[in-house]
DNA sequence: CGTTCGGTTGAGCTTTGTCAAACCGCGTGG
DNA sequence: CCACGCGGTTTGACAAAGCTCAACCGAACG
């Protein structure tokens, strides 16, 4: 089974032609290296990425040499979604590790959602799910102390690899440098390092070079006032009704059995 | 004309039948007071809200007593909608001044878009848009100093504010206070203070109380580094051709030309 | 007129950043 | 196999940015 299709089983149960729809969204699979670079703050944005496997990360260049990075999808996300509305990419796209991602035309977007409604509203869930992960950052930048704003960042990733490979493993191995887990957080890549081994003084978790261990997920997630909802959507909000079987015409979109 | 419709105008050149259903987001107009809250964070959210006029905003509030305020809404611009997504709300959403706003039931949403595709094209636009504009608060968070985001703020501000009236006054009047804008710059309202008298002292504004007057706005947009290209969307992405006429099936641009 | 809310300003303190040096593990080439 | 160098981590000393507390001011409003 597709990547995608396994990870959106989790949002709703699909028809088969809907499975078929979203195997489009990966037929075009490519490699990239670890730190490639698949497009570059500025560049046109034509297309967006389904994520296979590996980590990618969305970072933002500032004039004076710094940067921000913004997001970091994981398996089974999609990436680059939010220039579907704008002609140049707002940020560069990048891999953290070597990664298979599948590159899809925004054009043909249009048809997809044409096809299934389900799928359009899907997507605009990615969307709302996205922005509720940004306010979410926004946030822990704005309010937190630095061993908070670390303690957030790895009780997220955790939730969220977690929820990926369904396995509930205390251990995170980091494929990337304090310096960008810095460059996430709006702190130096030499405090993000100190705040490491504050949390590491509080027995909420054990450290050594890129591995970290949670020894006290509960306090740890105090800490942080990580409240997973943001990444718990509301899936009655998607129109249960599967897609309409064939000769028989849909309320709303006429015709949709032509392409079944 | 309708206020949405009026807004919306800039994005698409709508048909009749688009104006009608745009309209059904303004149906129910209801008037706030200067503070009061439209709903709170945690609380079923069912509905999103057209801003008729006045202004809106969002915010977090943490465990420790402060608050993240997290975007600011205009007259046009429609509030809440992050959390068609979820069933409780992210945020609490609040009055900046008297306001009239119309909810909409987001189980609606779904009627909205099956009569019109370009609807739900410009929906999922606001979304992108709206996630850009939350890329640009983590950026401006993450990696500037007090009176670059600040002036960052007011650039962006008095953007958006233009855009609105279509006049360009170099005169901002803020109906916040001081330690609002600090909540939403993750700073002290005592900070933003003196970062005002900072760019007093550049000559880039003047103010006094609540009023602050542009003296030099390439000097403030350079060193805010604001780049408005997040506001400006790719139309060219929506669909142009209008809504089906009754009895044609609509796929692709047959009948452009009835609507325009 | 008095109260209240927000703005302004100063003094001292805390958090975080910067710079610099040492260190560790790993891959590479001799 | 060993020496070297590179990328990343760790630690210390010091500097800068921003916060807190506290006092005062001025306008708006009952």
């Amino acid at each position: 089974m597709s990547c995608l299709v396994s990870h959106f089983r989790r949002y709703i149960a699909l028809s088969e032609r809907e499975k078929e729809l979203l195997q489009a969204l990966e037929e075009d699979p490519r490699s990239y290296r670890r730190k490639a670079t698949l497009r570059r703050e500025g560049e046109p944005a034509s297309t967006f990425f389904t994520v296979m496997s590996g980590w990618l990360y969305a970072y933002r260049d500032s004039s004076d040499g710094s940067r921000q990075v913004l997001d970091i999808y994981l398996p089974g996300q999609v990436a680059g979604l939010r220039e579907v509305a704008y002609q140049q990419s707002l940020t560069t796209l990048c891999a953290v590790t070597d990664a298979v991602v599948c590159p899809f035309p925004k054009a043909r977007l249009t048809e997809l959602f044409d096809e299934s409604r389900r799928l359009n509203d899907l997507f605009f869930l990615f969307l709302a799910r996205e922005n509720a992960l940004l306010v979410e950052r926004i946030v822990n930048l704005g309010q937190k102390s630095a061993p908070e704003k670390l303690a957030h960042f790895l009780v997220e990733l955790q939730y969220r690899l977690s929820h990926l490979n369904s396995e509930d493993s205390d251990v995170i191995r980091l494929p990337i440098s304090q310096e960008m887990i810095g460059d996430a957080l709006g702190l130096s890549a030499v405090h993000v390092n100190r705040s490491l081994k504050t949390l590491q003084g509080l027995r909420l978790i054990e450290q050594h070079r890129s591995e970290v261990r949670i020894l006290d997920a509960a306090g740890l997630t105090r800490l942080a006032a990580f409240n997973p909802s943001y990444l718990n959507e509301d899936h009655d909000w998607l129109r249960i009704d599967p897609v309409v079987p064939p000769g028989l015409n849909g309320n709303g979109a006429a015709l949709r059995s032509s392409a079944l």
